[in-house]
DNA sequence: TTGAAAGCGGTACCAG
DNA sequence: CTGGTACCGCTTTCAA
């Protein structure tokens, strides 16, 4: 009734040795059909589960691989998992699901349990307060195949699914541009991230094309979320009354924007307009609905998965980047 | 560089034996202090992370529990999970999240997965598909605690974290018909999930206890989808074209709702209103803002983590049942 | 085609 | 306080 079955009880009842059960439930052909299919029979009406565990031991591989995010509430990452999951499951892997809430502790210890489980892979998006990186290179010492997705770093040895993070920054300040906008302001992530850097450097790129003056002024680094967002905004507005629009580093902080605006009384789009990035589900929802960078999240987890499978099979590990195209997708909050 | 250190290899370039190395990391108190820090400091300067498998296979315990959810992207399974992870991260506990996709296969296999780990419990939301149950059965015939979150099940012995389904369901119908409706459509899951069944009853109930005839036209059972919400509702509509409030089951439901309601040209909440289930954080943000029932998802996660370790530390397996209450939030789509 | 036995990497009992 | 050793449950040579 209770306590598990082992391979042994099956043995001795059946008659037979242990690894002759071992064998016939792993289809091994050294074994006659007729015994095997006894065995499997048996095995399936006494509901026999093999101790992972042991198999894993034993066998020295997991057929699992882990998967560490900042937050499984952002939109982008559940999307990945999604297609890391599409991927990976069929193959007969399983997949374990790791989040950081954005932390490098846990962040730490996800990795050093991913490791002493023997796991077969990882994929992993850094978190936002992560700033030293021993903990990733562990995983590369101990020849496990490391895939960054989305949030990387120039200080990890690993292969890289991301998005062209400055190109997609510099259209959709190219679009407000072209849409009469002047005093664009960016409300941006923690300064150590990448994706902030690349970012910025495409929202000063495009103001640079278009002769408009830099200023820093116009640049807040904030955390990820909506309150911040809000804060962010009320600030940079009473200090600089005649921003025209707003360029948010995701749909979160561009949320807390448009509250802020809104309490101030402004009009989105006419007095300020909005761009988020991410294209959340609730973007088309709000109002005014949110124009946003889309990034292919699901094909993005796919790719990190394939890169997964085609590490497992070399001998060596040769890092790889796929960098991923996006589109703004433009909506009522900055378009008249 | 590459391989994973061994205790043994340890033991030998420190000239003692694999079990002083064991006592020491482990700090048993039979271990001389001077040996014990020598020990510990050489380990940690290799980075020796000991073999979890090997140690859960000795210990035969492996101090993680499971949780299964349909889909971490729902807003109510992220948020019970961050609510578990409170609990269950401080106290030493490695929390494996799965999700099924509403899907029993999947389910199913997780479970399976899960004790074939050796896990210590088991936290779990089950799946709309789900209509078989031997494998929750399973989780308890190998004595593993079970704590089932949200989605319950009459036919699965476990303790239950869930809110009050037909009080809250009651709440929100009383409220549209003190606003005046007359005509309340409800969008509900699929026909088995007890959580639909229970929401009937109070919706039933409301009707009733206002003398409103309950007509099974205006009843419609869909997928959890804001596609499959859109659907229903234009059907809804066009058959009962008096129909001045839809109630649904949840708020991606509503959200079709509210996008078939604008596209047949309404107006809501004036000719229709509209409430759904939740309060998922765009609720506020889309236009007109949604009312919703309130689920207090983190402290249900909370709860759940904190019935696992009385489980985890009684002998005997006695389920318990926790049943929260629910906030109507009303906002601009119910309310004039 | 099957069985015996070694061993994966630790832990814990038993000696000393 | 430390070492030797059996063993957790399974897989996989090696021998028969």
């Amino acid at each position: 009734m209770s306590k598990r079955i082992t391979i042994k009880q099956l043995a001795a009842t059946l008659g037979v040795s242990a690894a002759t059960v071992s064998r016939a439930l792993n289809d091994s052909f050294e074994i006659s059909q007729p015994l095997k299919e006894k065995i499997k029979a048996y095995a399936k009406r006494v509901g026999y589960n093999p101790d992972r565990i042991a198999v894993n031991l034993r066998r020295g591989k997991t057929k699992t691989v882990g998967v560490i995010v900042p937050s499984i509430s952002y939109n982008f990452n559940s999307r990945a998992i999604e297609g890391i999951e599409k991927i990976m499951i069929p193959m007969g892997y399983k997949v374990l699901i790791f989040q950081t809430m954005e932390g490098y502790q846990r962040e730490k210890e996800a990795v050093e349990y991913l490791i002493s489980i023997n796991i077969d892979a990882v994929i992993a998006s850094i978190s936002a307060e992560t700033n030293k990186y021993d903990h990733f290179d562990q995983i590369r010492q101990n020849e496990i195949p490391l895939v960054l997705i989305d949030r990387t770093s120039k200080y990890v040895e690993a292969s890289e699914v991301v998005i062209n993070n400055e190109l997609s920054s510099y259209l959709a300040v190219k679009h407000l541009i072209e849409t009469g906008r002047r005093k664009i302001a960016w409300i941006t992530g923690p300064k150590g991230l990448p994706l902030s850097q690349l970012r910025q450097r495409g929202y000063e790129r495009a103001l640079e094309q278009f002769n408009i003056p830099f200023d820093p002024r116009l640049i807040c680094n904030c955390t990820f979320n909506t309150d911040m967002g809000f804060e962010a905004t009320k600030n940079l507005i009473s200090k600089n009354p005649d921003i025209d629009a707003i360029y948010a580093l995701n749909d979160r902080i561009a949320i807390g924007a448009i509250g802020a605006i809104h309490s101030l009384n402004r009009k989105i789009p006419e007095d300020i307009a909005v761009v988020g990035f991410n294209n959340e589900p609730f973007d088309p929802l709000i109002s005014p609905s949110l124009s946003s960078v889309y990034m292919p999240s699901i094909k993005m987890g796919e790719e990190a998965a394939r890169l997964v499978l085609s590490h497992l099979k070399e001998k060596k590990f040769l890092p790889q980047k796929r960098i991923f195209d996006t589109n703004l997708i433009v909506r009522a909050s900055s378009q008249m």
